[in-house]
RNA sequence: UCCUCGGUAGCUCAGUUGGUUAGAGCACCUGACUGUUAAUCAGGGGGUCGCUGGUUCAAGCCCAGCCCGGGGAGCCA
């Protein structure tokens, strides 16, 4: 039976001498008489004291980390320093051993003491069960739901974009193929090449790289909507940084421009960091001290000057930078790094992307400060940014944060025909099977912007981890499905 | 994919210029203790030193190739 009560709400309950009933896993057992249980309901365990001296011997044995309790007994003033309530057990019955003689089986790889993220990955099935990764996995709920509300209380309709999508021209990646054919012997055309007429859809389809050339569509009637949705990039990519199935939010609105678009963007990251500040705060108090700890191990240079509460409350509230890719260039020409020579990769002057290292400086050295760059040159960008009068310029916007980097890309989408067209030439983008996208700045075609915002990478960001493969609870990346 | 660092007990790590039987803490097992907070104390078991090959009287240590992981870069969210 499911318990009436999640610890959560037993630690903060005053009734006391009311007998509870809690199921969860222990962490750890303690003198042989306190038991210190999860639930998963909130950071905090919540501690039962067991007689030892009434209780079967074999039973106590079978209490170890790992373990899985159904625990019957009288919730009570702690007697201890270091939490208010505990529950003085009558009964306890095991649910599930978590075997620790490594004669009989498996010891339960988990102990109560910190372990490396790195091993925890390879325990992505376990991992939850950790402080760490429990908050984090909390927190990523609080941002879904935060995420799905700030969009729903502007107005805005979630639209479901398709996740095998039968155009290989959404421009943003190497893309998975999707298929049912036998890969040793694939129907052939009489050419001798692999004839996808033959294919579960009659053509060759491919997972997702995003949802946003559809979303366009459905604005051009709902006018408000967003995407949230998994996404797949088949790079090679193997940073902190990047998944090959990550999931993102995609918000596109009719009738936006530029503007309107970074307004709209600032407004929806800085409501998520305060929604995660307010509602989260256990979770993030945790993983606060567990970045400052982090950090006592590293160089002085590398440490981060604010700590993760002081940075959220600082992004939360301070307004975005808002410059220029031409602005941009200008900084960092003048800049210290570059004068000194002490870049990486030297500012080319205008035209050139800008580096990481480039990125980096704006952001964390001079303007210290989240920054949205705007007006990148044509030639660095997608077919479907609305080009500026300069015939230079196109109309898109790039979030950068400091830590991670761009958190947000976006653009005011061309709406007009002919210049659509001119640079789906350009840039050598099939226009007989985009006739779909098309037919939007044919029929009733509106002014609108959009973006997209990566869900993993805002997760670093508000938890403070440095790796998006301990944001997601199971990583897809190159060489690894595991799970 | 490129650069770089690493792989030694279940985990975290030490192991000197190549040299006898490869160590520590935690975990595990046995016992003691019992209002603890990653409980404490005593004792014990536990190793294909990532894999393959090479150099050498002798390799955890040197060399080559491969596999896996971290960090950085590129691609981007």
């Amino acid at each position: 039976m499911l318990p009436e009560k999640t610890i959560k709400t037993l630690l903060q309950d005053t009734a006391f001498g009311t007998r509870v009933h809690i199921k969860g896993w222990v962490r750890t057992f303690r003198s042989n008489r306190f038991i210190s249980i999860s639930d998963g309901s909130s950071i905090h365990q919540l501690q039962c004291v067991v007689d030892y001296e009434q209780t079967d011997e074999a039973l106590l044995k079978r209490i170890t980390t790992g373990s899985c309790v159904s625990v019957d007994g009288i919730l009570t003033e702690s007697l201890g320093k270091g939490q208010r309530v505990e529950v003085q057990v009558e009964r306890i019955e095991i649910l599930g051993d978590a075997e620790a003689d490594p004669e009989k089986g498996e010891v339960y790889p988990l102990q109560p003491k910190a372990h490396s993220l790195e091993f925890l990955r390879e325990k992505a099935h376990l991992r939850f069960r950790t402080h760490t990764f429990g908050s984090v996995f909390r927190i990523r709920h609080a941002m879904t739901y935060a995420m799905h509300k700030f969009f729903h209380d502007r107005g805005f309709f979630n639209i479901h974009t398709p996740i095998i999508t039968g155009s290989d021209c959404e421009g943003a990646g190497e893309m998975f193929r999707v298929t049912t054919l036998d890969p040793l012997r694939p129907p052939l055309t009489p050419l001798g090449e692999v004839d996808y007429t033959e294919d579960f859809f009659g053509k060759q389809t491919h997972l997702t790289v995003s949802g946003q050339l559809e979303a366009e569509l459905a604005a051009m009637s709902l006018s408000k909507v967003y995407t949230f949705g998994p996404t797949f990039r088949a790079e090679n990519s193997n940073t902190a940084r990047h998944l090959a199935e990550f999931w993102m939010i995609e918000p596109e609105v009719a009738f936006a421009d530029l503007h309107d678009n970074m307004d709209l963007a600032e407004a929806n990251l800085q409501y998520l960091i305060q929604y995660a500040l307010e509602h989260c705060a256990d979770d993030l108090q945790f993983l606060n001290q567990r970045a400052i700890d982090e950090e006592k191990n590293k160089k002085k240079e590398e440490r981060n000057e604010m700590t993760l509460l002081d940075r959220l409350q600082f992004v939360s509230e301070q307004k975005f930078e808002r410059i220029s890719y031409t602005e941009a260039i200008e900084i960092l020409q003048k800049s210290k790094p570059h004068k000194e020579k002490k870049f990486q990769y030297p500012i080319e002057g205008w035209g050139a992307d800008l580096q990481s290292e480039h990125e980096r400086y704006l952001v964390e050295k001079h303007f210290k400060k989240p920054v949205i760059l705007t007006d990148y040159p044509k030639e660095i960008k997608a077919f479907y940014m609305r080009m500026n009068d300069d015939g230079k310029t196109v109309r898109a916007m790039d979030i950068l944060f400091p830590g991670i980097g761009e958190i947000v890309g976006g653009s005011q989408r061309e709406e007009r025909l002919s210049h659509l067209l001119q640079r789906m030439r350009d840039m050598q983008i099939p226009e007989k099977e985009m006739w779909w996208y098309l037919d939007t700045r044919k029929f009733g075609t509106a002014p609108h912007a959009g973006y997209g915002m990566g869900f993993e990478r805002l997760l670093l960001f508000v938890t403070g981890m440095t790796n998006v493969r301990d944001v997601i609870p199971f990583p897809r990346t190159p060489k690894n499905a595991e799970f």
